[in-house]
DNA sequence: ATGAAAGCGCTAACAA
DNA sequence: TTGTTAGCGCTTTCAT
């Protein structure tokens, strides 16, 4: 590693000289900077970031918490995130927390001792169980700020982008009341997650609010420990023929509809609407390709990088912490009308 | 942030006397080693990473270079690198390059300075289209070792990663030469990656070698900007109804390919046997399930990690570059009989 | 048993 | 215009 010093010593000149003169500094001589730029492009002079990090107590650095990598949605969020950072000229580094409580706090613990300007994080399935949120504040009354994006702790006070869950499912439902379906379906897969609720709601909300459409709300919903769910959508869809319309609020059982009901003898989608909620971009592992209400994930992690970049570079600004909405977009494709 | 001068100045102690209590050097009492242990925990003290860094030359981080995050096989990488990382209490700092060898040059350039103790990295895809390997050379001359994996660059002396892609075609191609399939096509949708040509090869010489089979190698491709495969494997089905085995050499040809040839009202797997090359978990998203060879992608990440701390923590042995490979696994489902 | 001092690589106030 | 010095937080050798 070539350091300041060593230019300094083959130059026969001073460390600060060096220093200066690579910033262009006015208290050096045109000819200084000159001769120093030279040496150090020809020894391949790079400044060494831990000792600048040290000096001005910034890192340049975002610690990034993500709880499930191997899930779409997350890789597209850290890929937001990461094209955002960049453009600021800011670092990401990236801890998986696999959903558990136990290896957020260490992650967290890791980081915040100055290895870190601030952290985006969504939390892990076990924090939000547990709700357990010391961890957090003990981080921001430390003084380093946090964004929490998607799984948010409602309790700890921070910036925080959200998506519009309810609006996203209220937005699909209507859009197959629109088409004159007359037994709209929504089938979850969901394991509890806050999402998961709201995503009812909004069908629920415009169903009952509609004039035009009759039928109840109708829920089906499975969990990995009931079977294939393709045997259920199967079973779901021959029991009740008249279904034409279905609204999937997780990630792939929109694709799996479809073949279901294509092996049923059912057209799509003439004789039944599909719609998905998809972070994969599975959309066209069918045919049609497949109606989806997609998160815009890279978005949100633009959004965050953004707020948190705002905080640490305005931290003296004393702001209340601002929450961010999302919308999601409906993606039309083959699978509805 | 608390620092050791905090804690000795709040005790009257020198900082030395700190430091060393923290890590209980028998040159300090009993007693002392209590109360700085006690106050240290009580203000919650923690030592500063960066300045660690910089005065031992050793960063605990690895810094590690992927060129699609949306790539699922990237993905579970990433989560094996995590896993073994953590395990031997490193950090792992990511990048990602998008495919782009001007953004791969300035990660490795960005970190190069002392913020890392070495890199784990996969080839940028216009890295290896253009061949470009003297930034990984500098990178290494200067002393950082570096692993690559699976997309890794033959010309730089590194330790290397890599899958058998040619057994791994090779053996999925004789499962359907033994189900007793006459006409077997390959069919690729790879834009000119080297694992590409491998398993184009594997396919070759398992058809070549057979003294069963009769029919020619066969090999289709496409590539993106020629329209949408389902479309192309759809016709390619048409055209040829004898085909009775598929080898898809690319992620998700597979699922398509199912659902193409059910549309042409093929049963599966008794008219047409399908195997898909798969990183994603998407093989059920056909039915029935997608028969599959299966990178052990996290695996790659363990080992990648095991390679470079070893070369971290014993550079003072040379030792030789060393390719380690890891096999596939061919995952048996319901599109094969 | 404890402390002073130097140094990791860098910057910036101050001195010359 | 250039150099000296102190300091970021920490460790370690060498006094005391």
């Amino acid at each position: 590693m070539v350091t300041l010093k060593d230019l300094a010593t083959t130059l026969g000149v001073s460390v600060s000289t060096v220093s200066k003169a690579l910033k262009d500094s006015p208290e050096i001589s045109e000819e200084t900077i000159k001769r120093v730029k030279n040496i150090a492009k020809e020894l391949n002079y790079r400044p060494n970031t831990l000792a600048l990090s040290l000096k001005n107590r910034k890192t340049m650095t975002i610690g990034v918490l993500i709880p499930d990598i191997l899930n779409k949605f997350f890789s597209k969020i850290l890929y937001g995130l990461e094209l955002e950072a960049q453009k600021s000229g800011y670092q990401i580094i990236t801890c998986l927390t696999n959903e558990s409580l136990e290896r957020e706090k260490k992650a967290l613990d890791l980081l915040s001792n100055g290895s870190v300007d601030g952290f985006i994080l969504s939390c892990a399935r076990e924090t939000q169980t547990e709700n357990s949120i010391d961890h957090f504040k003990n981080i921001i009354d430390q003084g380093t700020p946090i964004v929490m994006f998607d799984r948010v702790a409602n309790d700890v006070d921070c910036d925080k982008v959200i998506m519009d869950d309810y609006k996203a499912a209220y937005q699909a439902t209507k859009k197959l009341i629109s088409e004159g379906r007359e037994n709209i379906v929504l089938f979850d897969r969901l394991e509890g997650l806050s999402v998961g609720k709201l995503r009812i709601l909004g069908y629920r909300k415009a169903i009952e609010q509609s004039t035009e459409y009759q039928s109840q709300p109708k829920i089906h919903s499975t969990t990995d420990d009931q079977g294939s769910t393709t045997e259920y959508l199967t079973k779901m869809l021959k029991d009740d023929p008249s279904i034409d319309g279905l609204l999937c609020i997780d990630n792939i059982a929109g694709v799996k509809a479809v073949g279901a009901a294509q092996r049923l003898g059912k057209n799509i989608p003439q004789d039944l609407s599909v719609i998905g909620f998809a972070s994969d971009d599975i959309y066209d592992l069918c045919y049609p390709k497949l109606t989806t209400v997609a998160q815009r994930a890279s978005q949100i992690g633009q959004q965050s990088v953004k707020m948190l970049i705002d905080r640490i570079e305005n931290n003296n600004e004393v702001k209340h912490s601002t929450t961010a909405t999302v919308n999601f977009g409906l993606d039309l494709r083959g699978t509805t009308l």
